[in-house]
DNA sequence: TCACATTTGTACGTATGTATC
DNA sequence: AGATACATACGTACAAATGTG
């Protein structure tokens, strides 16, 4: 079957912000644990959809809000610790 | 007679910090003082010559680094008090 | 050392939406 | 209503960092 684009492009709220929602439900919900590495960014261009700025600037925003980290080359990383 | 760019595309040092380096530089001589507005990114466009998410970009660093603050539809302002 | 694949950084341009005056 | 200003999206291209063979 086919599921719809999850990204809702009528919402109010930022492309780039739902990404990183989304991301950020799964490291709560244990399916992205502390220490592994995020989807990178051609990942998430694969599965949203979205243009390469839109999925960096999710990734970016989850650093910024302390919940990951990049390790340049390699990826981006689920903060360890907490 | 004709002044060069001022950003260097040779330098390691990505255009965008450029722009941000010049324009902390300018916080510190006191050109523009706390409170007061910033030059918009459409000034910097004309100025650098640089594009618009890469005058975007300057400013947010700064805004990051607490030097600057914005002010959404007016534009961004150099940060009071320190 | 070298070559290659992967990944992010950054730049360019363009378009639309929202906020403010 | 119109002008100005930033947020954000799209696409594309090249550079730098990193790991692998």
């Amino acid at each position: 079957m086919h599921y719809g684009s999850v990204i809702d492009y009528e919402s109010p709220v930022a492309p780039y912000r739902q990404v990183a929602a989304i991301l950020r439900d799964r490291i709560e919900a244990g399916q992205y644990r502390p220490g592994q590495r995020l989807p990178s960014i051609n990942d998430l261009v694969g599965e949203f959809g979205v243009a390469r700025t839109t999925a960096g600037k999710a990734l970016r925003l989850l650093v910024d809000e302390g919940q990951a980290e990049l390790s340049q080359g390699m990826g981006f990383y689920v903060t360890r610790g907490s």
